[in-house]
RNA sequence: UCCUCAGUAGCUCAGUUGGUUAGAGCGGCGGACUGUUAAUCCGUAGGUCGUAGGUUCAAGUCCUACCUGAGGAGCCA
């Protein structure tokens, strides 16, 4: 007999019919006569109950049908005499795959925290919230490949092993095979890094971006999907050593192209989890209210399909960055004295408390800032003709602060060069970015958009560590 | 890295001003109950109070250091 998964028992109407299932315990409950088992396989949020006659099946059969243990079930759909389901399967035969020791076990049919369950991530797939957000996070997986792909954007692998350290995206981690004690060293007492696997150092990328310009200066539409490495020691709900990254390309897009293109992509991320993962958000949305529910009325967020919902509604704002250091000037709390950081004048980088203003408290809808200040952007970004702002852009969301960062690239070679060398970029180590611009260089954009900030808002989870299967953070790479 | 808070039973927590033998709920185990839904009811076992020092007649409680976790900040996606 062919197993079924539970996601299609639930959904069959052939009472009557027979089936297999397989999966773990959840919980059981009963009496003498009739233990009801709770089962799960992981292809939906939904258990199926399984109704076992105790006489039928005996007491220490059952008892090894705890919670944890594996089970293969064959049984009659009936309808439920229950309330709680309309379904289920009245067990024939029962085996029990793999025993769980409850004492061990440390999964319970209660309410774990969030913190507990990270220590267990190896065992919390087996809960209705993380099995939930692995199912949305493949839903949304899918979905970035399925938009581009429509669009006819080229996928490509960019190197996740680096020599280039110019990226200016962060701390990296180093790769090597050297000998870690004994470090063959020059005669002036360097590292000799001659006698290292690559011939020279080497870096986990922290950004896959120059390496998909040069792609798209001959596919015009690219877009890269890859795990991205960043050795900073931020501790934060919103930050990963380990995470990944979507960045698109596009040769002959401006700014405003590129723009276009980051709304319509988190819309239609959005609109297809509201599509595909109903019942997952729908529990996801409860875990939620449940979560806060004792918190006060305006501390609390959003009722998550709602805001979902809300997000594909209106155009995101655009302004750039001037404007918005006005609005912020003479904005409430900037007067009041309530910012920790008070906006004093045009120049300095906004903090974390000045977006949330602007996105959660003045516009009450995604923002788009753009044409920062170069001084605090990246060396590749266009200049403007003003000779002072870069076209850069950056996506702010309620709650997880910026989604999105991307820009229109510099594409005239002797700009480019100049803006390398007022910054301390090694101009001959990247020759081969240079080259894009020296032969047959055209306006092209681009943007990244950190994988796990879009679980974050998609899932209505609190904590970036939540949102990815096997969270790599300072001090922890457990698993 | 900085600031703040926390670490007590398998889990979630309480433990008053430092004072006798450290408590509860859930979970486990035993029992009761013809269909449960976080089942219910009765009983029961379970603790080196994060680690190491220190103060004190006396430390879960006070002090110091360290470890771990959480929240906020910075860095950013």
């Amino acid at each position: 007999m062919r197993r079924t998964k539970i996601v299609e028992v639930l959904k069959s109407e052939e009472t009557g019919k027979e089936f297999l299932v397989k999966g773990w315990v959840r919980t059981r409950r009963g009496n003498k006569q009739v233990s009801f088992i709770a089962m799960n396989d992981g292809s939906t949020i939904h258990n199926l109950q399984i109704v076992a006659d105790v006489e039928l099946f005996g007491e220490e059969l059952l008892r090894r049908a705890n919670t944890g243990a594996s089970l293969a079930v064959v049984g009659e759909l009936n309808q439920s005499q229950g309330t709680g389901q309309n379904v289920e399967l009245l067990a024939k035969k029962i085996e029990v795959i793999g025993d769980c020791d409850v004492n061990e076990y440390p999964l319970q049919p209660k309410k774990h925290s969030l913190e507990f369950l990270r220590e267990k991530a190896h065992l919390r797939f087996r809960t209705n919230t993380f099995s939930a957000i692995a199912r949305v996070r493949h839903a949304m997986i899918f979905a970035v490949h399925s938009f581009f792909s429509l669009k006819g954007f080229v996928n490509i692998h960019t190197p996740i092993i680096t020599s280039s350290d110019a990226e200016g995206a962060g701390e990296m981690f180093q790769v090597t095979t050297l000998n870690l004690d004994n470090i063959p060293k020059n005669d002036d007492g360097a590292i000799d890094f001659s006698k290292d696997f690559f011939g020279r150092p080497t870096n986990l990328t922290v950004s896959g971006q120059l390496e998909g310009e040069l792609a798209a200066m001959g596919l015009a539409d690219i877009y890269t999907f890859g795990p991205t490495f960043r050795a900073e020691n931020s501790n934060t709900t919103r930050h990963l050593a380990e995470f990944w990254m979507i960045e698109p390309e596009m040769a002959f897009y401006d700014l405003n192209d590129n723009m276009d293109l980051a709304e319509e992509f988190l819309k239609y991320l959005i609109r297809y989890a509201l599509d595909n993962c109903a019942d997952d958000l729908n529990f996801l949305s409860n875990r939620l209210k449940e979560e806060e529910k004792n918190k006060k009325a305006d501390e609390k967020s959003m009722e998550l399909i709602e805001k979902l919902k809300f997000v594909l509604e209106d155009d995101f704002v655009r302004l750039t960055y001037t404007e918005a250091i006005e609005i912020l000037r003479n904005s409430k709390p900037n007067k009041k004295g309530q910012f920790k950081y008070p906006i004093e004048g045009y120049g300095a980088d906004l903090q974390s408390e000045h977006e949330r203003y602007l996105v959660e408290r003045h516009f009450k809808k995604p923002v788009i800032l753009t044409d920062y200040p170069k001084e605090i952007k990246a060396f590749y970004m266009k200049l403007n003709e003003e000779n002072k702002t870069v076209r850069a852009m950056d996506v702010l969301f309620p709650q997880i602060g910026e989604i999105i960062g991307g820009s229109q690239r510099e594409e005239n070679y002797d700009k480019l060069v100049a803006r390398m060398e007022e910054m301390d970029i090694p101009v001959e180590e990247m020759w081969w970015y240079l080259e894009t611009r020296k032969f047959g260089t055209v306006p092209h954009s681009g943007f990244g958009l950190g994988f796990e900030r879009l679980m974050l808002f998609v899932t209505g989870m609190g904590n970036i560590r939540d949102v990815i299967p096997f969270p790599r953070t300072p001090k922890n790479a457990e698993f």
